[in-house]
DNA sequence: GGGTATTTGTCCGTATGTATG
DNA sequence: TCATACATACGGACAAATACC
């Protein structure tokens, strides 16, 4: 062993002792020591390479720890028999193809309805929370979690739907998942096998994109939301729908047409109606549109909602409410699934929200997004009176008509070649409508405030529709 | 109208306008006034309650947004046609079961193969990954990502793959998700709408009563692993199998079984093997099995693995590696999902493997295991000759028979009542099977090593099985 | 039938208390 | 502590529909 020799580097930004470890590791791996040698002793070695004991030690106690050398007591370290994963040496250099799509935004203005504002995001006091949770971690937070999700932050969300959305419900009636994408088939499986849905047409796309294709029945929707006479005559048992906020037209389900859909449930045992009230949070006149599950006497609403678009996208937390009469059947036949989402993130969601960070972030993003929707709103109608508006006075994005002679994936690759992303209604449609004019989501989240004008401005000039110099007319409800 | 009185407090917390709307909306509902009444206008109104006529306004502006009234412009506000709304008599009281688990672990000794050894991760390195994210965040990870998971932490499992399966794949083909069970649904629907799959009996009990319940086959296993010659009389067209270490029974795949299976999924377009290699990191003689996707030469073996036995369960990190013929239709079908794993999760894990601390804990974590599994071995062979082990030799759980007439479920419940958590083999069942003797599985991931001896002695004392005090023979390999 | 005053919804400016940072 | 911004409430300007003479 005396053959061997460390390289250490004293100014290295590597600690000595890392250094050291990793040139023993090496050592070892690579067979240049035998197994079993007696390695030199810690003052040995240190007096050897000129450093302290202290850094030998520790090296050796990574060493021991890893397996690589065992420890005699009064005796000495000795080098362990390795069974490392193997290098399995391949015939062909190892290659891979770099085909990553260009992570940078493409778009410099991107209107898609999903992006949030990321700018007030409390990164701080988020970290503060998942410091906080590594910080005194409780080991059993590593092992599988209760299926439904835990029980903390299920009690925080039924607290905070309690008190935002007036519904009562406990936290046993909450499931918690990774997007509702994933929650849906569990939905569909608890009501019925052979469960047929109704889907809002338009409606959000990637639902029947998923699962449903063949299964799903497109519902039209209007001005009052989904109609529900059309809902009627067809053979679904399930009725997917954004009362709220319809997405992505913006209609409120009428008070009409809610007392008619709860109706329709009512007249058969497995007839459910699955509310998503995912950006309910985000309303800029008037107070928030009541749940659909509030209404409910008959435990026919099942209610479903996100973080998404209240905290960011990418957390990935969705939760349903189940009425109490499905909740034995949840629980027969999902005890054996786990929650998806990482235990780790519940418990930090569920702290920030008792600490009541979560209704104030939604209060500082509430002021956020209304002023980009006011900016949004006052921009086309002051400058470009000839475009409809619809689906403004609530969340992130709105629907506008454009009046021209092109097909909207034309108009979309034009917007596209000039650096800004919008997204036609005919990709949310689940059977064709004919629109009088191209229509488009904007969705307002992702774009800066002062980013707006300049984006509208630009993707009218290349859409060459020309700026109304005249003062606008003022903005009608 | 002018019957109608309203209760206006002033004083109240509730603001004028929401008491205004509430009452207007109950009298509404309740038909306390008529369809197409038009409504006292605002200024009257304000008149009359002596308020604000913008305070009339707001409230008549909200039931203006949900329906319950219409606004003709300079003539007035009318109420609309709502239906009444049904109430079904239910028989009993709603009443929520209050099912949660007791968070306290009931079973002191819970020897689930599920749990890991949790005494050992590095919280402290895993929460400086975590600060380091938090610290200089991207804002980018606040939106959602891309639908197969973070670019970076594909790269690192490809490179792991590659250094300790002998893998060799791209980044391109890793499609990362949270949980094996909500990955397989995608990879059926990937194959074939239509697939009929055939499972391992026993086998991970999850898959079955996930979703696939009358679809799923079930196929014989053997000392050899699954027994092929069953699979092809089968018209089943996906085989999901634990080639390395057979759930539950530990056995490996033999070398001719896997070229009977390769050249069964070569006979049909739509045949697949999806093999699980759950816990491959865990092998505690010899060398590592080699993947069976490694021997694939068809492209015919969607190679599925995860982090829940390697670091963590909760964490809920799964993912496959597709064939590259089936890369393209897997975009063409799933582009509009997204990935259900947070980001910051997939990064902090990436990071931490790209610091090479994954190799390290399993390293560590080997070694650890390797500890417990001959602690259990050793006490079973020395104390309790008539038992017999099966399934040892790797991962974090063996099975054994125990020569009792009693019914695997009682032995359970004795067992549970002394504090002691078994797992009887049935449950792993999809199909019954006559066992000999009532066989467990005994996973040693979540018992502490110096439990290991005096739990084995306290299960098999109240199971009435004596411990034989001659000097036990030695294990055989 | 035509002119005018009134009524109406819509829109806007502003004062006050309160919550937020 | 102080400044800001917002919710709430108030009064009034405007234009269209209506009623009245």
């Amino acid at each position: 062993m005396d053959m061997l020799i460390f390289k250490l580097e004293k100014n290295s930004k590597k600690p000595l002792y890392e250094q050291l470890y990793m040139g023993m590791k090496d050592a070892i791996t690579h067979k240049q020591i035998e197994v079993g040698t007696k390695l030199p002793s810690k003052r040995k070695l240190a007096d050897f390479l000129n450093i302290s004991q202290t850094t030998v030690e520790i090296a050796y106690g990574q060493l021991l720890a890893e397996g690589y050398i065992a420890s005699k007591p009064r005796i000495g370290f000795f080098v362990e028999e390795i069974e490392e994963l193997p290098f399995i040496e391949s015939k062909q250099p190892k290659k891979i193809i770099e085909t990553r799509k260009n992570e940078n935004e493409p778009y410099p203005y991107n209107f898609h309805p999903g992006k949030i504002d990321t700018e007030s995001f409390p990164f701080a006091i988020w970290r503060k929370y998942a410091k906080d949770l590594f910080d005194f971690p409780s080991k059993e937070y590593l092992q599988v979690g209760e299926p439904q999700g835990e029980y903390e932050l299920r009690t925080e969300i039924a607290n905070y739907l309690y008190q935002s959305r007036g519904i009562i419900c406990d936290p046993e009636q909450i499931v918690i998942g990774s997007g509702t994408e994933h929650l849906l088939p569990m939905i569909l499986r608890l009501i019925e096998t052979n469960s047929k849905i109704a889907l809002e047409n338009p409606g959000y796309s990637a639902i029947p994109r998923i699962h449903l294709a063949n299964k799903a029945v497109p519902i039209s929707v209007d001005e009052d939301g989904l109609i529900v006479d059309e809902l009627e005559k067809t053979d679904a048992n399930i009725v997917y729908i954004t009362p709220s906020h319809q997405f992505p037209t913006g209609a409120v389900l009428s008070a009409a047409r809610r007392t008619q859909l709860l109706n329709w449930a009512s007249k058969a045992a497995n007839r459910y109606i699955l509310e998503d009230d995912y950006d309910s949070e985000f309303r800029h006149i008037g107070k928030p549109i009541p749940a659909l599950q509030g209404m409910d006497q008959n435990e026919k609403v099942i209610y479903l909602s996100t973080f998404t678009k209240s905290l960011m996208p990418s957390l990935r937390v969705a939760y349903f409410v189940l009425p109490p009469a499905l909740l034995q059947s949840y629980q027969e036949i999902f005890s054996y699934y786990s929650a998806t989402v990482p235990r780790f993130d519940q418990h930090i969601l569920a702290n920030f929200m008792k600490d009541g960070h979560f209704s104030k972030h939604l209060n500082r993003m509430r002021k956020i997004y209304r002023k980009k929707h006011d900016k949004l709103i006052h921009t086309l109608e002051s400058f470009y009176p000839n475009i409809s508006i619809t689906g403004d006075h609530a969340g992130m994005h709105i629907l506008i008509s454009v009046p021209l002679a092109k097909l909207e994936h034309e108009l979309k690759q034009i917007a596209n070649e000039n650096g800004i992303a919008v997204y036609p209604v005919s990709d949310y449609l689940l059977k064709p409508i004919d629109y009088d004019q191209p229509t488009f989501l904007l969705g307002y989240g992702g774009v800066a405030l002062e980013d707006i004008e300049p984006a509208i401005h630009k993707l009218m000039t290349c859409w060459g529709i020309n700026r109304n110099t005249k003062k606008g007319k003022s903005h009608k409800l």
